[in-house]
DNA sequence: GTTTATTTAGTGC
DNA sequence: CTCCGACGCATTCGG
DNA sequence: CCGAATGCGTCGGAGGCACTAAATAAAC
């Protein structure tokens, strides 16, 4: 409220908004690199590092494997600002590395390289950014290696190199083939490693590799910088990592991974991250994968948190000693409540450092471990019961109080549950497989394509692993002891572990399906609006129950395992079934709305007390009696499934479903699905290789269609903006979202019906917020109907825009308050899943859909016309 | 001190 | 859940 | 035959509503 002025002004350049935030964020990384980036800035952080680093670390360490990097040892971070630019250096060290490097391992030498390089030159700067300051270059691999190794062209680039090097390549292109695609660059890639390995990903480049394993020698020597993680980002690991992980290199590497936007260079620097950890300090590679992934144990685990927004506003408020208002401005101007706390605690190092006494003691080192920070974070976790909030808050200032640099930044992203630097879980598994093959004591094999493939394959097996076991508590000690070769054997589908679940893609229109599954067997089924539940059953007999995100659920369903029980054939054991929970109105055998089967109670449910039945609708197995039924076509399984369960009317059924592949009978099963109140369809392969069951894989091979996905089908409203909501992260500088309202011609106000934050373009995000500039109003009119503890948002507009809204349903809605009185007496109406279409020039505000069209879609629902009888309202 | 209302976080879609 | 955008890979098009 | 253009799938990250549960704040 006050600041709106401010906030309006701000907003109304494009300005800054990227400017400001994004610079503030990598400039640190690299540019910082001066400063301090990586190992930091001597002072603070190093003090652990540099002490032992040099010398021993590594090799005191028993570190596995060690060979190469032993060396290694650490130039001393490059901290040094000052050579940084000068250095020329690429074209001397690197020279003659490159040589050796070129060829084929040449990581092991690399590595050395890099020691030697001690004095090393910094040479490229990451990739991405700019060079600007980074000074490294050096020999990273990816240039040297193509200038010397071709002598060929040398690529100049070193300097600038960067991204643009890619196109040299062509030059050199002995290989022409493979350079051209990513695999020339894998190939540089692998040239360089240094403690680690590279990756690369390309995956077809079978074909072409073989072309170039002809002209194999030139092929790698061309290698692409910018997907090979730069000497500078490795010789740091190898500072920072040495019998441990300090949360500094976590950091470190954070901030080189959020300064790229290429995927496999995000992924090789990963790579080479893990790989470090794996040789010098493998205690911490749980730790570390948890934190990249930002959770703390597997998700059927249930260990959450509990903290959000407002406790991070709170915690950083009083580690810096500035009040909660102030940091909540903050806030919406920087949009990242990292950034917040990274700035706050520049500017307040005196209170900080009081912190850090108080916390730690005098003796606590001030260098945060991962292993630490993992383990406090899991308390704050685990911390419940009576002013356990404020417990959290003095844990999170602890952290926070022995943050350096951009520690505090990512720790407070960590606490939030989003990274936000473009990596995740599928990232992470990938390096994980990535760094294994390397440490593993078979060499990789001399020609390139076969290194590619055999990375893609241990990526490919990693997921495929976590998928059927989506636990790292498990995964990672198996790599660590037994080594990737027996993963699969050691960790596989067990009933009692949910399985990620196969999901469908959206589909546009009944025709998109037909053009996808031409040629091909497929089944249509009902998509069903319920709770995806994957029902296990144990050898024991026990039944467990998960959520479609691996929640345990079963507390909340104890009622499904009687039903099951009815439903199971004698010869049936142990299995692992994928089904729809549905709300079931057992008097009228009607499948009730999804908001009906929200209402049920979680936790400590007990049978008789349960208000909502609900019918099972089962359309899968995914094992039984002990066989994984996963590479199974789904013909096959859906008859098994038959055979080995029976229907039990109401409690227990199977998706209903029609196999054809005629347009109209698609379209007629859409339509008689819609009348029963389900979400539209689900289309499936049914054989050949691609019915198999891919866990968690969006896969081609199930479409889902929906009515409202269709074009001119769905519920399409026209509705007026009268207010906005600061964006974050990358929307940051423009409205994350808006607030919309129906009009009642009525009394002339606008109600509000529901925000909308999606839909949108980058650049409608950028006009919408030029648009409305001028419609800016200080206080929102008073024939405005909203909820003022809830939606109220940053910036209030007069009544002029009109947008199409498309959204799947209408819900009765505890907030807004479109159409209250017409369907409920006290409550609105809202939308299930709005999306923003396309601005209605040639309507006005009076014009837009008004509050009797709202209650009148509302009833058109069939399915509320269910609901009517249940109560509030009478109009039926 | 208990009971009730409000706020936050987490999960579903 | 919906949607968008960038990347990487593959295929096609134009010279 | 090659580089440019186009198409497709993956991954990550923006954002939506409703509802329960837990913790705090407010009332009694």
């Amino acid at each position: 409220m006050p600041n709106q002025g401010n906030l309006a002004n701000w907003l109304q350049k494009p300005k800054t908004t990227k400017a400001s935030a994004p610079e503030a964020a990598k400039p640190d990384a690299q540019s910082s690199s001066p400063k301090a980036v990586p190992t930091p800035p001597a002072s603070s952080q190093s003090p652990a590092l540099s002490p032992k680093p040099s010398t021993e670390k590594a090799a005191p360490e028993g570190a596995p494997q060690g060979m190469f990097d032993k060396q290694l040892r650490p130039t001393r971070k490059r901290s040094q600002p000052s050579e940084a630019k000068q250095s020329p250096i690429a074209s001397s060290p690197r020279t003659s590395d490159s040589e050796e490097a070129s060829p084929a391992l040449p990581q092991r030498k690399r590595t050395r390289l890099g020691a030697r390089a001690s004095g090393r030159p910094k040479a490229k700067a990451k990739i991405i950014v700019d060079s600007a300051s980074s000074s490294d270059e050096s020999f990273v691999l990816g240039a040297p290696s193509p200038a010397h190794s071709d002598g060929g062209n040398g690529s100049s680039e070193l300097s600038d190199t960067l991204e643009k090097s890619p196109k040299d390549k062509p030059s050199e292109d002995s290989s022409p083939a493979i350079l051209g695609t990513s695999a020339a660059e894998l190939a540089a890639k692998l040239t360089a490693a240094d403690t680690a390995p590279i990756k690369a990903k390309g995956k077809k480049a079978t074909k072409k590799a073989k072309k170039a394993k002809g002209a194999k020698s030139a092929a790698q020597k061309a290698p692409d910088p910018s997907y090979t993680t730069p000497d500078e980002v490795l010789t740091t690991f190898a500072e920072l990592i040495t019998d441990t992980v300090p949360y500094a290199a976590l950091c470190y590497m954070f901030e080189q991974v959020e300064a790229t936007t290429k995927r496999l260079l995000i992924l090789d620097m990963l790579t080479q991250f893990f790989y470090r950890v794996i040789t010098h300090a493998p205690q911490d590679l749980l730790h570390c994968v948890y934190l990249c992934i930002n959770r703390l144990a597997p998700q059927y685990e249930g260990v959450e948190l509990g903290v959000g927004e407002s406790l991070l506003i709170k915690a950083v408020a009083e580690a810096t000693g500035r009040n909660a208002t102030k940091v909540k401005s903050d806030l919406a101007k920087l949009g990242d409540i990292g950034l917040v706390a990274k700035e706050s605690r520049s500017n307040q190092r005196t209170v900080a450092f009081a912190m850090t006494a108080k916390h730690f003691g005098s003796s606590a080192s001030r260098q945060l471990k991962v292993g630490y920070v993992f383990k406090t974070l899991k308390q704050i976790a685990t911390t419940s019961g009576h002013a356990s909030m404020k417990l959290k808050v003095d844990r999170i200032k602890g952290l926070l109080a022995g943050c350096q640099n951009s520690e505090a930044k990512y720790l407070m992203r960590s606490l939030e549950g989003k990274l936000r630097i473009g990596l995740a879980e599928q990232t992470v598994l990938a390096a994980l497989a990535h760094a294994f093959v390397h440490h593993r004591s078979e060499p990789l094999p001399e020609d390139l394509e076969d290194r590619v493939q055999v990375l893609q394959e241990a990526a490919a097996t990693v997921k495929s692993v976590y998928n059927e076991l989506p636990n790292y508590d498990k995964i990672v000690p198996t790599l660590l002891d037994q080594g990737l070769d027996i993963l699969p054997q050691v960790c596989k589908l067990t009933a009692g572990i949910p399985v990620k679940p196969m999901l469908a893609h959206p589909t546009k229109a009944i025709s998109e399906v037909l053009d996808r599954f031409e040629g091909h067997t497929f089944t249509c089924e009902y998509k069903y609006d319920g709770e995806r539940a994957q029902i296990h059953r144990l050898e024991t007999g026990e039944t467990m129950i998960f959520s479609r995100n691996a929640e345990d659920m079963t507390a909340k369903y104890p009622d499904v395992v009687d039903k099951i029980n009815r439903a199971v054939q004698s010869t049936t054991q142990s299995f692992i079934l994928d089904c729809e929970a549905v709300a079931w109105d057992r008097v009228q055998d009607k499948i009730l709305p999804f908001q009906v089967l929200s209402t049920r109670k979680r936790k400590d449910v007990k049978e008789s007390e349960i208000t909502v039945q609900v019918c099972i609708f089962a359309f899968d197995l995914l094992f039984l009696n002990g066989q994984s039924l996963l590479r199974t076509p789904l013909e096959d399984r859906q008859k098994i499934l038959g055979d080995a369960f029976q229907r039990v009317q109401g409690d227990f059924e199977f998706a209903k479903a029609v196999r054809t592949s005629e347009v109209e009978e698609i379209q007629t099963f859409l339509d008689e699905s819609i009348h029963d109140n389900c979400e539209g369809l689900m289309v499936k392969m049914l054989d050949g290789d691609e019915a198999s069951y891919e866990p968690s894989k969006r896969s081609r091979n199930w479409l889902k269609v929906k009515k409202d996905y269709i074009m001119g089908l769905g519920d399409s409203l026209d509705l007026v903006v009268v207010g906005a909501y600061l964006g974050r992260g990358k929307r940051t500088g423009v409205y994350g979202g808006y607030l919309l309202a129906c009009y009642n011609p009525d009394n002339e106000h606008y109600e509000t019906i529901c925000k909308i934050g999606t839909g949108f373009s980058e650049v409608d995000l950028a006009s919408h917020r030029d648009l409305l500039q001028e419609s800016i109003i200080a206080q929102p009119r008073s024939y405005y109907e909203f909820s003022d503890a809830a939606n109220k948002p940053d910036v209030w507009f007069d009544p002029k825009m009109v947008w199409e809204v498309k959204a799947a349903d209408l819900s009765i809605s505890p907030v807004y308050k479109a159409a209250v009185g017409r369907v409920d007496s006290t409550k609105g109406i809202s939308l299930r899943f709005p999306r923003f279409i396309r601005i209605r020039d040639d309507k006005s505000p009076e014009d837009a859909t008004n509050s009797d069209q709202v209650a009148d879609m509302y009833h058109g629902q069939k399915i509320n016309a269910v609901k009517a009888n249940d109560g509030s309202d009478d109009d039926y």
